[in-house]
DNA sequence: TAATCAAAGGTCAAAGTTAGTCAAAATCAA
DNA sequence: TTGATTTTGACTAACTTTGACCTTTGATTA
């Protein structure tokens, strides 16, 4: 097995037994006998949204990397959304998945008319009209993930 | 935690006792075992106007220094902070406006962590430098809107 | 009164401590 | 063989800590 499985696996296993851990990169990095880069390589690849960690990270003295994984049950409507939305997204689309997120429950309607307040066409009108869709999926899956955390 | 966070919480707490605190910085610094500028470190990055604080000082024999919370009329918070939101917003400052609307009871954690998931620079990250405080401020304001509804 | 002095707090830049980025090199898999 | 993935490390960015030097203020003294 290759050095990032392993890293990853690790971490897996960190968050079965809490849904939340945080560490210092540097002192993992040098646990684990690699390079602190790898790590970041390892959150970059294996820990992402659509696979329902959120990463967040401080610099600077006492700083730390905390991830986080969002309790749902594999192939909910929420897993399914999560890894079907590709790197881009149009508002319509967006907005047929929340009705069907509110219909099952996974979201609540004030969270969705968030969501759309951060996603829709007049708001990223002020993108040029190449980054509006790649955006959009960035922004939708990020806070759908929060939404139901 | 370190140094600066620690000191921040413990002036957060005297101020949740008596709504205005005043104290000689050079003292605290000898409490606290810090040079006394950690104290104007602490001051600067946490006790902004942006959270909501004042900070008044007087140099010389019998100096101090005095924090007090600003105080607001009914909605006047959100006006104030989706008016001084000009053009373009970076991410430390919709933090620090957040705490302070959360503080308040304006929003509500939730909707601050929606806000954040969808305004942080690791998602404005795909989008060009000089795009991104921009697109930051439009969804911000956007977003204290429909919360506040 | 004017000059002086001591007692505050303020500023700023350098050094220290973390984490992030990026691209080249190495490796793997089809 | 070739395209994708992994590994590395030099460089960058963000945040914190420290200390030398500066300014303001009130009291004392000539």
């Amino acid at each position: 097995m290759n050095l990032t499985n392993a890293i990853a696996d690790m971490i897996f296993d960190m968050l079965e037994e809490k849904s939340e851990i945080e560490f210092q990169r540097n002192l993992l990095a040098q646990d684990l006998g690699c390079v602190p880069s790898q790590i970041n390589y390892v959150l970059s690849s294996r820990f992402t949204p659509e696979r329902g960690f959120i990463v967040e990270s401080r610099r600077g003295g006492g700083g730390c990397i905390k991830i986080s994984r969002i309790s749902y049950n594999k192939n909910s409507l929420l897993d399914e959304v999560l890894s079907s939305v590709g790197q881009r997204i149009d508002e319509a689309t967006v907005k047929n998945y929340l009705v069907n997120l509110i219909y099952h429950g996974f979201i609540t309607e004030h969270d969705a008319e968030l969501i759309l307040s951060a996603t829709g066409d007049s708001v990223l009108r002020v993108l040029p009209w190449d980054y509006r869709d790649t955006l959009r999926a960035v922004i939708f899956k990020n806070m759908l993930l929060k939404s139901s955390q």
